[in-house]
DNA sequence: TTCATTTCGTTCGCTACCATACGATAGTTG
DNA sequence: CAACTATCGTATGGTAGCGAACGAAATGAA
């Protein structure tokens, strides 16, 4: 909404879809050189970080679709990243691991946490803590609505 | 990030995310029984308020890349809601304006601004002022590094 | 005028995301 | 036990979004 579109009534709306849309650029752009998107970054991260992990676990942390999650492991899979085996438990449900390739991969990744400091670093704690409460009460205001309507 | 992710330590870049993706599925919601997109919407929106347009105009406006919005506008096309002709000017560019079945499916569309006054209409104007301030800079510097890096 | 550069829109190939429907397995209740 | 229901993952088909490459047209410089 910039041009002849006013730019003085952008909403919190815009601002926060350029806020998310420049941080995954941002990540996307690092990862290029790896052939890795931000999405696939997040499940290689939370498989570090939590050890083999079932699909179901997995969608819940990263808040992703069944169907999202599983052309995204898809996609993994075929990259030779990650394994998926069942094991004695459920019948159901696939264990996700890293492979050796997965791992040796990861190693070479540069830490990302830097886009979360240049993004919200240097700025007021005070501020931090208002946006966060506000952008919270926000989307769970919206997910109300969305739930029962 | 949820469930056995640590959830107190959610980031900002977090809450923008749910942010932006309830309010489009809010919108989507809503948009489903006239078979239209947020973005889609957001196109006719444009149109509506500010007449027969350029492609170029629209994207900037709506901050989209010329190749996702040549996308949404063939969409667009294709329903018959908009159509593309070519006025004496520049013969590159083609004037976007809404078709009959365009305005009448605009019609029947419920007024969306109620989004926004759910999410961020109950909210301390102070506190409104200063997220959007958090957001601005936060885009501005993750756009910046983005650029020369 | 000619040539180089820029701009506008399209096309292609890809990831991400969701709704829907489906098969298979688990769990529950009679 | 059988039948119902819930859950997990997959497959399909659609929109959204971007990068890269392209042709066409406009613009600027030699």
């Amino acid at each position: 909404m910039r041009d002849q579109a006013d730019t003085k009534d952008l909403s919190v709306g815009a601002w926060t879809k350029r806020c998310y849309f420049a941080g995954r650029a941002l990540m996307d752009e690092r990862l290029r050189p790896f052939d890795l998107g931000s999405t696939q970054w997040y499940v290689l991260w939370y498989l570090v970080n939590n050890g083999p992990s079932v699909q179901r676990d997995l969608g819940r942390a990263l808040e992703l679709e069944r169907a999202t999650l599983s052309g995204i492991i898809a996609t993994l899979v075929r990259k030779g990243l990650i394994v998926q085996k069942s094991d004695g438990g459920d019948q159901r449900q696939r264990l996700l691991t890293l492979t050796a390739a997965g791992e040796a991969l990861w190693r070479r990744i540069p830490d990302l946490s830097f886009i979360h400091d240049a993004a919200f670093g240097g700025i007021d704690e005070a501020d931090l803590a208002t946006t966060i409460r506000v952008l919270k009460s926000a989307t769970e205001r919206l997910q109300t609505l969305l739930r029962k309507d």
